[in-house]
DNA sequence: CTTGAAAAGAACTGCCT
DNA sequence: AGGCAGTTCTTTTCAAG
């Protein structure tokens, strides 16, 4: 954790809403000259906390229609199957994010898929064989709400 | 959806990963010249294809060390309760996702909170007293690995 | 921490193939 | 569709208060 004063925080939040701004324009915004601002940015990159600019695309539009949120329990829980269970789940190029959490399942995967035919043929012939899969839970997306980022929000 | 050729693809292959890249850049890589690259990534944008560049954040270094996915069941489930229940969670500053979802839950929230005490008060205070909540199912974070995005791995 | 200037680079436009 | 050349704007570094 890093020692971020309100201007820092204003910052993030302008580009939590859109992070292809110019440093003009978030100076602009912040009552600061440009490069200050571009310092700025600069200073949380290095800091770490910035981590890059990841783009945000509509899944619809691409082909990709049907996303599903998977709990997965492993029937098996020593240190190999983890290891194992995460590698080969990490090889199916449909599972955008693999959590593992704690709770009532073991992991949490965001998987997506072209159709509803095209899910199950993931999750029949990839997602149930994986290594050491014991119960797993399917919650299909109907709509979904992000906010900006946590600083815009909870600041 | 949309019609994209293989150079389009190749495009947001390499913009999941770094969206911040210049066109001349990735105009290089995909043997075009800057300009032909960056009407490319205009052509996207204004599709609707390519919706905008967001953050990444490291949430640790911002002093947020708990997520929390939270699997939510409603007690009712009319037009009334959905939108209701909508409007009330989105005012919450530390729900980061709303999820509209099909199966054995009706929303699946993504909570992000200073800590599991913080977590805490936010869960009693704030989710638990929602407009028509039931069952609520919690999975705590521990390790997370996201994927740049779809094309890069399931084109 | 700021300004202002200057150089480098990226974005954008028009014209041409 | 792509390339080239030129203009505008942003980024980046530097000198200085």
């Amino acid at each position: 954790m890093i020692a971020l004063d309100d201007i820092d925080r204003q910052l993030l939040a302008l580009l939590e809403r859109d992070a292809g701004q110019p440093a003009s324009v978030l100076g602009k915004a912040l009552g600061l000259s440009q490069p200050a601002a571009w310092r700025r940015v600069q200073r949380l990159e290095k800091a770490g906390v910035l981590l890059g600019r990841r783009l945000d695309l509509d899944l619809e539009k691409l082909g990709f229609g049907v996303t599903v949120f998977l709990g997965v329990k492993l029937a098996t829980k020593g240190r190999v199957s983890l290891e194992d269970f995460e590698r080969a789940v990490m090889a199916i190029p449909e599972v955008q994010a693999v959590s593992h959490v704690l709770g009532l399942y073991d992991y949490r995967l965001r998987v997506v898929a072209r159709d509803l035919a095209d899910f199950e043929r993931v999750l029949r012939r990839r997602i149930m064989t994986l290594p050491g899969v014991g119960d797993v839970e399917a919650n299909v997306l109907l709509s979904e709400e992000l906010r900006p980022g946590p600083i815009a929000a909870a600041g």
